[in-house]
Parts: structure tokens; sequence; C-alpha cells
DNA sequence: AACCAGGACACAA
DNA sequence: TTGTGTCATGGT
């Protein structure tokens, strides 16, 4: 073929999707590298940059190269879960009928465990918008170039742990991280190592993966258990943050003074096989439900 | 302009 | 075991 293709060779693709809030799950604070642009949701997964629109129950993606196979997206998006199946083990209450109600089709992704651990090691008392700045500055200086569409701006994967690894904590701060920068290097030097194997967790029960995330610096309870559901896949990993704390306590606990280890035993015993999402349920109705009004 | 953010940690009592 | 000060940064 000699003609000239003026533009690289993009891949469209689109996948029954029935239930799924795509705006809803991709900015309720699990993922922090998805930016709504007039064409759509624009992102990296991986090394792929893809842009995502929601069309009559199905997702349409496009990425800016030819892709032999679409299972890293089906995989992130979950686009195999029935949530009808999931809400039906929610305890049935009327805190989580309103949740469900506010937002249904927010779903779980299933991301990358090592940009999933270093993007929570970033995010402890940030607010969502400066995490995804932080996130943005250290793809920008760390990461690699991934192709893009034409005339589209740069686009970059999450960097690696080696290449995290092999930073001066200077650089890092440079990312306004503060003082997470000696976490996060911390954590990017045990996984270069191979002292913390992220690919092994997954084989694990989850309190045998919990117990190496929080042998991390600067990963406690809550990010342990974002890494655990936002990455694993392990549904009753329960993350309480401020956010999820306000919750539990205006909704089952009013009136009422609840030290923050009893909120993780509630949570841990009442919200069942499903507690995971019924926690992104929560989470994301008490931030939309308390933002400013016009 | 104060207050707070998808916290964790060292240290106190 | 449970409670407080500290850390860095900037949005609301």
């Amino acid at each position: 073929v000699t003609s000239v293709d003026q533009h690289p060779p993009t891949s469209h693709a689109v996948f029954p999707a029935t239930d799924y809030d795509l705006a809803a799950t991709l900015t309720s604070g699990q993922a922090f590298r998805w930016r709504l642009q007039p064409g759509g949701w624009e992102g990296v997964i991986g090394n792929h940059w893809v842009r995502l629109t929601m069309q009559q129950n199905a997702i349409h993606a496009t990425t800016a190269r030819k892709v032999k196979s679409w299972d890293w997206l089906t995989r992130y998006l979950q686009l195999d879960v029935s949530l009808g199946a999931v809400l039906a083990e929610f305890p049935d209450d009327e805190p989580l009928r309103q949740a469900v109600k506010s937002c249904r089709g927010l779903r779980l992704l299933r991301q990358d465990p090592w940009e999933c651990l270093a993007s929570f090691i970033l995010s402890s008392t940030k607010q969502i918008v400066q995490i995804q700045q932080i996130v943005d500055l250290l793809c920008q200086r760390f990461g690699q170039p991934v192709h893009i569409p034409t005339g589209h701006a740069p686009a970059f994967s999450f960097p690696t742990a080696q290449q995290l690894a092999q930073a001066e904590e200077a650089e890092l701060r440079i990312c306004k991280m503060g003082f997470r920068a000696p976490y996060l290097k911390a954590a990017a030097t045990k996984v270069a190592s191979g002292d913390l194997d992220l690919q092994q967790l997954s084989a694990l029960p989850v309190d045998q993966a919990r117990s190496p995330l929080l042998n991390c610096l600067g990963v406690g309870q809550k990010i342990a258990d974002c890494v655990l559901l936002f990455a694993y896949g392990f549904q009753n990993a329960f993350p309480v943050d401020v956010w999820v704390a306000k919750a539990l306590r205006q909704l089952y606990f009013p009136g009422q003074t609840v030290s923050h280890q009893q909120l993780r035993e509630f949570s841990n015993s009442y919200f069942g096989p499903q507690a995971g999402y019924a926690q992104q349920y929560l989470f994301h109705f008490m931030r939309t439900r308390t933002l400013p009004r016009p």
C-alpha cells in the first residue's frame, strides 16, 4: 500500500453495557486519570490512550492505535459484572436504597495494582482534584509517552515502580506530593526490587494480601483496602475515609458518638460480600449530596 | 480567609 | 487500646 494515511490507525469498539454510569464511575475517586473532553472521557489504561463515550446501553471506545484485543479494557471497566446481582446482595436498608437510587450504574473498576497503590499513597488527606493534579504531574514527568490521535495533546503512561525508584525525593516533590514523596519512593523501591510482589497478591486470601500492603510506609488500613478493592477486586474490602465515616455516622448511627474503630467493626460485619460496592455507593452519595447548591 | 481534603505515624496517656 | 499534633499543599 502506497497511500499515505494522515491519520493514525485508530481502533473503535462498542461494548454492550447496561446499568453502567460511566461518568459517575470515572469520577468517583477510585481512578484519577480521567478527564471529560468535548469528545468523551479520555484517559490512559496501561499504555493505551483511550476515549470512552456512553451511547444507549453501550460503551464506545476509541484508541489511538490498532489493538489486537480489548481484554485490558473490558477487565478495567468490569463489563462482565452484573450490577443487579451485586446490588441484590446489599443489606436491605434505607440508606443504601437512597444511595443506589441516587447513582444507580456506579461501578467498581479493576485497576493495575502498582498504579492503584501509588495513587492512593498520594491520596492521603488530599481532595480528589488535587490527587488528579499530582498524578498528572507524575505521569508527565516520569511516565512514557503513549500513542495519541493526530493533533492531540501528549499523553503518558503511569510511571513504573522502576522509574519512580530511580527518582530523587526532591524530583518527586516537584509533583506537589509533599510529605508523601518518601512514602512513594519507598514503595517503588520495594516493588522494583521484588521485595513486594504485587502480582502474587491476587492469588491470596484478602487478609493475607492486606498485610504486605500494610508493611509499606504510608499505607494504613484505608489505603490498603482501596488497593484490595480497586485493583484486586476483593469486593468485601471496605475503605473508611472521611466521607464514608461521615456517611456511616450520619446514616447508621445518628446522634451517637462512634469511634473510627467501631465504624470499621460495623462495616466488616454488616455490609456482606459486596461491602466494597456498598462503600462506593455511600461514598459517592455522600459526596454528591453535600456539594454546594446553586 | 479559615477550614478541610478518599491518612498515616509517632507519641502520649 | 484510644486520643492528639504533625506532615505539604491548595480547593472551596
